[in-house]
RNA sequence: GGCCCCGUGGUCAAGCGGUUAAGACAUCGCCCUUUCACGGCGGAGACAUGGGUUCGAUUCCCGUCGGGGUCACCA
């Protein structure tokens, strides 16, 4: 008996990997093209990390004609939720991305390279199973789990390595007979690779964002089919990867420490080694403490936050596109408007350490890119945000015509606000332009300088009666803004005001700060005249009026 | 604890043997024909630390300290 038989005793029905391999060839791209995966578990949960990853592999898939494909990796079952891969699609859908091949919700799929779902590849896997058996590099394991957390205790005991490697793997070394007899027996087993590498010896591995690791050899006999005759995670992507002929392995660092075992199983198969790319996750400061930022303890973590905030994906995207390539910063200042996709990514100059999650920097990003939208893609955007989750922020946007103009205020210039960061931040912005929710409210407004009623109706009385033209272009208004100052003894310039403030009460900004927090109970807000012409004169009257009539 | 990675202002970060050590966000001040926002100008603020190597180290080497990752029939 040798190990073929072995092999054949464990997995009788399964095919010749040259099947597979034929199934699967190269593919057929151009020179330099990269093909890479997002291989989350079926959780519907989507982390910002895994979404960075999206945006960055979206890029580099795009400029080199390549291919992006999303894998679901579903070997543990307690990972899995219902609709969990339809909710991954979707939330990544959202930010604007979609994948060339692979899972498109829970049953479906594209692409010619699948199935795209793990557990609809188990007998892919135990054709290399086996392959790995016939060659020697695999075999049955029958320890059981109080075997293995004995052998635990005894290494922790004697402050050795944990594993199962060298001497404590007892059933590497049993022979074809016994293994068979035992399987034969009934006794219950899983698959086992055999590592040849020794700790003694160092390798050097080339990470294309990390550079050269240095480190020992693998010599772990790792399990590699799980009792539920499911692959474990590093033979999964062994197989996988290299059947689906991914070229760049993009993932979070905290696989670098497996690159020896990987490496060794790669060549054990016979596969050629993809370029490994580990970037560093994204980490949230907590008690001065760096941390990775938690799905746990940390709301802005999961990608449908940003959703909810109403953070426009554009905006999300080029945040994390800042922080997978920091020269993306100085090529947006530069290029102003085009389009993200036009930016060439770097891999290697992903940096290698990881970066705190910035909230406000984010913000600020979104405020240049909301800037830059017209009034049209404004309303658009909001309203389908307001669709979803502000009813009162959708119905005042149903007049969608008066909405427009307010959205056209001061936009479009060469100087656009910036004040609007997030769609959630809108309906206050907004909501003091509608007469229905203006006029509904009380009108206890805080004044500033000029805080006494009879002074503030004074100034009102005499703006409406002598001076309020809405068919005024901008400077005649602002003129008479200061000829209504004058009038009433207020100086018209604030200069001449503060060279000799004894001389006057005030000056025409006081006057018109009345007028602003009349018509908009505020004291802050966008150009008067603007929103004057927005409100119109009936609104104008409206307004002014509650305050004569107090 | 073993192994691996990282350590430039509050944050993100250029720089990689000789620089007045960029820039962005945040912060502070001033200016910007009336607020706010924008914009402009300016300020404060950093090479973790100790040894080497070198004519010269933020840049190279070693130690220390600090931070992170990983050591499952989870991914």
């Amino acid at each position: 008996m040798d190990y073929k038989d072995l092999a054949d005793l464990i997995f009788p029905n399964a095919k010749d990997i040259s099947y597979y391999e034929e199934k699967y060839p190269e593919r057929n791209l151009e020179e330099g093209a990269v093909v890479t995966r997002f291989a989350p578990s079926p959780t519907g949960f989507v982390h910002v990390g895994g979404l960075m990853q999206c945006v960055i592999n979206r890029q580099l898939t795009k400029q080199t004609n390549g291919v992006f494909l999303l894998r679901i990796e579903d070997t543990d079952q307690k990972r899995e939720i219902e609709n969990g891969v339809s909710q991954i699609v979707n939330a990544i859908k959202d930010f604007g991305i979609e994948f060339d091949e692979g899972m498109i919700n829970e049953t479906e799929e594209k692409g010619s390279y699948g199935p795209y779902k793990q557990s609809k590849r188990a007998d892919i896997y135990q054709a290399y199973a086996k392959y790995l058996i016939e060659q020697g590099r695999a075999y049955p394991c029958f320890a059981t789990p109080e075997e293995l957390e004995e052998m635990r205790k005894k290494q922790e005991a004697a402050k050795i390595r944990t594993g199962y490697y060298g001497v404590w793997a007892t059933y590497r070394n049993l022979s074809v007979e016994e293994a068979a007899e035992k399987i034969k027996a009934g006794k219950p087993y899983i698959i086992r690779f055999k590592s040849m590498g020794s700790e003694e010896k160092k390798i050097r591995h080339h990470d294309v964002i990390k550079g050269n690791i240095d480190f020992p050899e693998n010599d772990q006999d790792i399990v590699i089919i799980k009792a539920d005759g499911l692959p474990t995670y590093h033979f999964a992507h062994a197989v996988d990867d290299h059947l689906m002929r991914v070229t760049h392995v993009i993932r979070s660092d905290e696989w670098v420490s497996s690159i020896p075992l990987h490496l060794e199983l790669f060549k054990a198969l016979g596969f050629k080694t993809p370029k490994y790319c580990h970037y560093a996750p994204i980490l949230k400061e907590e008690d001065g403490k760096k941390r990775k930022i938690s799905k746990r303890k940390d709301p802005e973590a999961a990608v449908s936050y940003y959703h909810e905030e109403g953070i426009p994906a554009k905006s999300v995207c080029e945040y994390l596109m800042n922080i997978g390539n920091s020269n993306f910063e100085g090529w947006r200042r530069a290029n102003p408007d085009l389009p993200m996709s036009e930016f060439k990514f770097e891999i290697n100059k992903m940096s290698v350490s990881g970066a705190i999650f910035d909230i406000v920097k984010l913000l600020d990003v979104s405020k240049n890119v909301i800037s830059k939208y017209t009034k049209e893609q404004m309303y658009n955007e909001v309203l389908e945000w307001a669709n979803r989750y502000d009813e009162e922020l959708a119905s005042l946007l149903s007049n969608k015509e008066y909405s427009l103009k307010i959205f056209g205020i001061e936009r479009g210039n060469s100087k656009p606000r910036k004040d609007i960061a997030k769609w959630s931040d809108v309906k206050d912005a907004i909501i003091y332009m509608y007469d229905d929710k203006f006029l509904s409210q009380n009108a206890d407004f805080e004044y500033a300088k000029i805080n006494n009623l009879e002074e503030i109706k004074k100034i009102l009385s005499l703006y409406m009666e002598k001076y309020f033209d809405i068919n005024d272009d901008k400077q005649t208004w602002f003129d008479k803004m200061k000829d209504l100052a004058d009038k009433l003894g207020y100086a018209r310039e604030v200069k001449e005001y503060k060279q000799n403030q004894e001389a006057y009460p005030g000056h025409v900004g006081d006057i018109s700060t009345v007028l602003r927090v009349s018509l908009t109970g505020r004291q802050n807000t966008p150009d008067l005249y603007e929103i004057m012409q927005v409100l119109g004169t009936e609104s104008i009257q409206k307004r002014v009026n509650r305050i004569l009539e107090k």
